[in-house]
DNA sequence: TTGAAAGCGTTACCAT
DNA sequence: ATGGTAACGCTTTCAA
């Protein structure tokens, strides 16, 4: 079988307590060197790993840390998580990812994840149901697990016993309204899930701001689901340009939305950007590459999983102080989808078509 | 504190070696119906959970099933983790995902998973580095761990200790090829990564099965990075189409690859189809929203899934037997980067440009 | 500064 | 058919 503590206290003639005290570091108590060095040589020796069971018993916990996240098919959450993932590794603990794969006995996956008494639970892409995300992270907290929720939106109220850091998506509508704005579109189409609820909010402070009037709104209803969105984004795009031919310009919530709204585009006979500007959400590795490559707004994933592993550090070193909040802004990427309105098409020979 | 097999046994007046038996199902002894109903009434009753670390320590493992996997920012090795966790859940187990995310370290991420006693692992597209993957292989047995290969090329040999599931990259491109041959081309270029072997055979084998003498090749060497490869592809079109402008098809090693292939050819002037065929590989959601709809090799992920979780779940059902070999093949999805060669612009005329 | 021993919650063995 | 108890490997208290 393998080492134990017992196996070293025999080796190093001493008794399993002092070589437990010696192996943890123990600064409660003092230790001759000479028995230090010891009983470290002798662990070396026989390459001694903890047996965590054991040791978890006692203590009530595991040096771990859970990711946990509902990734379903959509690529950011999952580079969100996956990121984190990274970040997290720094911690000194093992890091496991928990796909929340049935929605539904979410509350399951998080009483089994409780079973293993993990150090601290990261929750990615707390966006649905948000009364859920309260009582897992109320549930984790007085289990004594540290919580850390890693993009949330809306952000996660101050009560909420937990840290937490996010992407600012009002502020990236904002940024992508105030855009094409400024490249002289007045007749703004804004495209994409009605769950996604900052968008529209930053999309309405930089129209009124430039005091424009016209709204016009496709959000879906129903589940969030990326591939839908899509579906449904080449068709919102459909109908809107038909609807109301004076928009130039569509924003739409997801990269993958802005491809099937050209798409949609092009089904009616209109192209991108001579006829309507585009602008995706995510930066995904696809958009610099589409015949027409799409302008969007690059989320900092790497910084959120910076942050979010630093919250959770920042609580594994026993810090104290009320639950912190931080937020992320999304940057704009201009590329070829985006042109002042009706250009003539010798200014968009950027796009090799 | 958490309620012990001792509270059961307090309050139903029997001992807690009994109550371990009843809630085991222990067959090995038979138990009065009556004290087994009134054990498992008062278990029910307190929410008894078993603690894990305490059966751990006894029984050595814990009812858990990691994935092993190195997603980087490959989504499709991301996705058939995904859905291999999703088939897992049926299992009854914990299923956990654990990425690989700095593979000099790999050794040590799977010391550190031993030491939680999964009682088993399944490793999602073993293709880097294979003399490792075995190694990985024999460790995990060794320590009494079930392992399942979930997609491995090439196929894991024979003589390596754990079961196995792989798509058939040979085929696949054998696929492509025939395809495009079929619709009259004559001169195909293979554009992707050196390391995904199976494709050149299976190009090969296609070519030579029609007579076709002629062979174009672009493999990057490296590091097999997605995104790199991926930027590979855009230069290899353009490389590949200036010094030889009898190519009228190019097959690549995945969608994005293809995307980014399709951008080269259009800094040349070329247009697909019309002057190229271009064929992706994973059937990515994007494919079915480009300008020119991409036609691709589909992955048969679900079914990947399904026979790995199979294959886990009869070892696990204590079958026996020696390491199981099964292979999967892509489909071929038509679409419209897709045509006979030199086409004229009406029977492209699917595409609305 | 170090050692002996109790105890964490289970399971498994030996009694009865 | 059931009960008592040792043992798993570790941490921690108490004693020396």
């Amino acid at each position: 079988m393998s080492v134990t503590l017992r196996n070293i206290a025999k080796r190093a003639h001493v008794a399993t307590s002092t070589v437990s005290r010696v192996l943890n570091a123990d600064t409660s108590v003092r230790i001759s060197e000479q028995t230090k060095r010891r009983v470290r040589a002798v662990a070396e020796e026989l390459a001694y790993k903890p047996n965590l069971f054991a040791r978890g018993m006692r203590v009530g916990q595991l040096p771990l840390i859970a990711i946990l996240v509902m990734c379903r098919d959509d690529t950011m959450t999952t580079r969100k998580a996956l990121r984190l993932n990274s970040a997290l590794l720094s911690l000194g603990r093992q890091v496991v990812l928990i796909d929340i794969a049935d929605p539904t006995t979410y509350h399951e996956f998080v009483d089994t994840l409780l079973r293993t008494r993990p150090e601290a639970v990261a929750i990615v892409h707390a966006i649905a149901g948000h009364e859920q995300t309260f009582q897992v992270c109320e549930k984790l907290m007085s289990a004594g697990v540290h919580v850390a929720v890693v993009d949330c939106w809306p952000p996660l109220p101050e009560h909420v016993p937990a840290d937490a850091v996010t992407i600012d998506r009002e502020y990236g509508a904002y940024l992508a309204a105030t855009h094409v704005i400024e490249l002289g579109h007045r007749h703004i189409g804004l495209v994409g899930h009605e769950a996604s609820y900052g968008r529209r909010e930053g999309y309405e402070r930089a129209l009124s701001k430039y005091g424009i009037e016209e709204r016009y709104l496709e959000l879906m209803r129903g589940p969030d689901d990326v591939e839908m969105t899509a579906e449904f984004a080449r068709e919102a795009a459909r109908r809107l340009l038909s609807k109301h031919p004076q928009i130039t310009a569509l924003l739409c919530n997801c990269d993958l939305s802005a491809v099937a709204a050209l798409r949609g585009l092009h089904d009616i006979g209109l192209q991108v950007p001579c006829d309507v500007s585009l602008v995706g959400w995510d930066d995904d590795p696809w958009c610099q590459y589409l015949p027409t490559a799409l302008t969007t707004l690059t989320q900092p994933c790497d910084e959120l999983a910076a942050a979010g592993a630093r919250l959770l550090g920042d609580r594994l070193n026993a810090a104290g102080g009320p639950w912190r909040r931080e937020v992320l802004r999304p940057r704009l990427q201009v590329r070829e989808s985006t042109a002042p309105p009706r250009c003539s098409s010798i200014a968009v020979s950027v796009s090799p078509r």
